[in-house]
DNA sequence: GATGAATGAGCTTTCATTCAT
DNA sequence: AATGAATGAAAGCTCATTCAT
């Protein structure tokens, strides 16, 4: 990577923790700038507008979630364990770097006037998305799971998962995040299961 | 109800329409005013903040929605059968007054800044969580479903439903919500039963 | 005409003053509100950008002078003499509010990145030009001037004073204006007699 | 040349053609560099700031102008005939290297700001203003023109071709500018002749 | 209750210029 | 000579909110 790369990414970084924790239109392209150290005027050396940052933000995201999940894909263990494996490393990033999935649930899925323009459909989430359909069309060609829509399957998985970190981002939660693994890992397999 | 209070209600109205369909900071007082044919003003009678507008349509959407799931509560069928009852009549609502459904996922949902003084934890979803809690416990109650920590089910029913319309709303669906009903329903039946 | 149109056209001649003098691009907004004492908000209520404001400046502009060339006009003498009285006319105004047709050559010439969207061809100033056109058509019918494309006359005339008043702001003039009326004169008058 | 001198006058060129086609606030000085394929900086190594490059730009323009008009004063012919070659010269160029007459007319007749300091009076357009006066000199010592105020048809002659060409650029002459060298010729002559 | 002109802080974005390499 | 990342002041414009009428 070469420097400008990885000031790049840098800025990625920064941007996505803070358009996630203070929201979208709340951070400002100065906040940035200084929680970086850098100019305004040069963090536009490199993404030329807010808008643009915020959808290279969102692939960013969805391509180190995906890689994520690709690591479980190529286990070789059951469905049902898969599926047990996705749902902590779901939780486990919620916890350890919520800003990833907090910058799904409240800046990506809410700002459609920012992402319609480049992002439409799943174009800027396929790194994420495929990764999902691998893992349920794997199941399915092994018997394990039902064959069914494909997207009744993904919105089961992740709608739950995501209800799930925004009860706790809420503080509705009695629990922790973890000890909600099993039930959640059981029901997703129960819904899906052949 | 008031001259007054009618008055409230269509201003809520009004702004939910604006804020579901162009976004919450998109959308001016100015606009909503003029959406409603009123003066900027006398729109601030009603209601003395942006942010208090938001909170207080959040507790009426939550109202409207809670008591069409109570009309389902009251049914005397089965759980089985009153998982497909509210699955339909939120794909219902999401097609014929998607304004609700999108208020929950595209502002309220995102916006922490505005909804946390004063709808803090479910404060001002009550009226829909409290519905669906009746829903879940009766089941549990008439030995229909597992006896599960209620936070599991919540979120997979909510994130499911919540997810399929917002995929709906990318476009992303292949077919019309409908047309996912009977699996949808059978994946959360599969989930919760006992 | 209301409070909103007195405070419309006093926000036109303060604006056409600063442009004037101080450049279209070094002229700031808040610099037009300040010197009206009044807010940079306020003022795009009532123009709604700097572009539409510039628009409607030259219309104004060209209205003003189009009434001084229409008195004109309307006098019942020889074309010979017309032309003096305009020449008069313009370098009267050139000397005592300098600021309009500064803003012709000045802002109206030479921004057409501001002007294309909007003004294209003569359309702001056609009040001024059908003026023009009216003294030339009125000349030749009544035989005193040479009937040639209106647009070569047109050019000599208003190419010519122009020239005077832009040589006369660079300071580059020996003598005052008016001490070349009788020359000027009847230079255009050579021109254009038949 | 030395090769300083030649990439000196590339950027005057590159420049003149920007500032005139775009305006010379829209044209940035990373838009000329990259037009030229140099860098920004090293741009700075031959002229010291924008403003210094416009003024030089335009002394350029001058000297280049004067020259044209300088061979025609050199030609053993009649006032009239000059005046037609004159005419034809400059409607050639405005045709073929409009960059020329429209940076007079676009530029340096209307950013006061730029070229106060340093460009006073007719210092950096003296090239060609110095051939227009030998025109006319000599035109009033052979008897062929009337002896007058050399700004009164200094103003003449360059106001009315920069009006034309101005009309032109906005496309408001219905005809071609060649079509009126005619016209324009036998105007000025009239105006001027003893 | 009703109006809408007025406020002004705050936003995103631009760009001439510098300077370490 | 040459590069281009970096600076930061300044611009145009927005909008929640107020208040005189």
């Amino acid at each position: 990577m070469t420097k400008k790369e990885l000031k790049r990414e840098s800025i990625i970084q920064a941007a996505l923790k803070l358009f996630s924790s203070n929201g979208f239109h709340k951070t400002t392209i100065p906040d940035i700038a200084k929680s970086l150290g850098m100019s305004v005027g040069n963090l536009y050396n490199y993404f030329k507008s807010k808008d643009v940052l915020a959808k290279e933000i969102i692939k960013y995201t969805s391509e180190v979630l995906g890689q994520e999940i690709r690591a479980v894909n190529m286990l070789d263990i059951s469905s049902k364990d898969k599926i047990k494996k996705i749902v902590e490393l779901y939780f486990k990033m919620a916890q350890e770097k919520p800003e990833m999935i907090e910058y799904f649930l409240r800046v990506y899925l809410s700002h459609r006037e920012v992402f319609n323009d480049g992002c439409e459909g799943m174009i800027c989430v396929s790194g994420f998305v495929t990764e999902i359909m691998i893992f349920f069309d794997n199941g399915v060609e092994r018997g394990e799971l039902r064959d069914q829509d494909f997207f009744s399957a993904f919105g089961l998985f992740m709608g739950y998962l995501g209800g799930m970190v925004f009860l706790k981002g809420e503080n509705i939660l009695p629990k922790e995040l973890n000890e909600y693994i099993d039930d959640i890992s059981e029901n997703i397999y129960n819904a899906l299961k052949s």
